[in-house]
DNA sequence: TCTTTTGCAATACGACTGAAATGTAATCGG
DNA sequence: CCGATTACATTTCAGTCGTATTGCAAAAGA
């Protein structure tokens, strides 16, 4: 991940991947019998874990925020508006270029995004039902959108077209184009939500262990090979 | 940009570039000294060749139709809702995970984005002017937002997330909370504006001192037909 | 104790890479 | 007509790539 973030998924060999891990190269196909195996799982890897992220978000502040905070709560998360989610949305990015490619590998991405916008669709749907302010528009469209906005703003900002502040600001703009009135959480400290990171890591596993241990944490061996 | 459209920048190298122009290597080189000049030249030349088709289309479509619909026609353009397009969009995708690590090249992509920002921003002040049901909302934002959305939207459709009607579907939804109305143009077709294939030659060019100019330009061999 | 399997390290291999060197035919200025 | 430059083609080279093979210590099983 360090590598692709860093020097793009050009860079990602075996070798590399082994000495940025402090590894041997065998060890990497021990564990990976191919270099598209190691591709798959990382990805695989990158989106169980921003998916993790996002629902233990919803979980954590779903009962407390109106739906329309949760929303924006929610697309705040996927903005890549601190270095360790910048990192992950340059992974991300790559892979998405990379899976342009090998459409086999892109399935699971297209079935989360399913599902995210779903998701998205039902909270707008509950905004909807419960504000009078807000335009009656298809909320599938309306996730669409937004999901597109998001990442769309993503995208921008790790090109650094603008600042996270306009990121945010046009989300906020659009968010109340949406929901008819102003969706910010009350504190209005807009980077409180941006940088959160102190709510309890939900990601498994003992502190302090490398990569390539929690690469294969759960997994200790051949994590999609039969062996 | 052929080879990069079909199977990723991965495999961009002189040799397949040669092999796909029908040439030599040596004449690949003999053009562009190095891989990277042939990188950023071909960038600049995606760049250029969209910044033109579209501000072709600006200036064909501007006096006719109205600030809204003309936003709209300018949406559609940028998506990849036809093949030629959508090879466009493989190959900016590419391109800008391949500018996350080289910052450098990725600066006139900044700059044009800019511009179409600014330009976007301008109509949506037009449209808030001459428009009562126009909501108020800051025409930067709103810009910023609009374009990210439509860059959103492109990626998803280029990873087949939806179809390109749930796509415009959204957009539409979009425009239509952005200037509080249909914005949709007369005629409904809606891939006729999609589909419309740019007549203009790319690029008209004198054979120049510039070896680079020269390379873009003037197809040296054998007409490297765009189809 | 012997054999087999596991977990890794080291290395070999063929293909491919970008870059450079070399060769050669055509063009051009004088 | 002649030297210089241009416009390529061909080949070479050092290096990296993914993968396969081999080696070996430790564990497991009989």
């Amino acid at each position: 991940m360090r590598l692709a973030a860093t020097q793009g998924l050009e860079a990602v060999s075996l070798r590399h991947v082994a000495a940025e891990a402090g590894v041997s190269t065998g060890m990497v196909q021990h564990y990976f019998r191919t270099k598209d195996e190691m591709m798959t799982f990382a990805l695989d890897m990158v989106m169980r874990d921003a998916v993790q992220r996002i629902t233990a978000e919803v979980t954590a502040a779903g009962r407390v925020l109106k739906p329309a905070e949760l929303v924006r709560t929610l697309m705040i998360q996927i903005l890549p508006l601190d270095e360790p989610r910048r990192l992950e949305g340059h992974v991300t990015l790559a892979f998405l270029a990379y899976t342009a490619v090998k459409p086999a590998i892109a399935e699971g991405l297209r079935e989360s995004a399913d599902q995210m916008r779903a998701f998205i669709a039902d909270q707008i749907r509950a905004v909807q039902a419960t504000t009078g302010t807000a335009p009656r528009i298809d909320p599938v469209h309306a996730a669409t959108g937004l999901l597109a906005l998001v990442d769309g703003l993503g995208i921008h900002l790790l090109g650094r077209h603008y600042s996270d502040e306009q990121a945010v600001a046009a989300l906020d703009a659009h968010l109340g184009l949406l929901f008819g009135s102003t969706p910010a959480p009350p504190g209005d400290d807009r980077h409180d939500l941006a940088r959160q990171d102190p709510p309890g890591q939900n990601r498994p596993g003992p502190p302090g262990d490398n990569p390539v241990a929690r690469a294969g944490g759960t997994t200790p061996d051949r994590p999609a090979g039969t062996g």
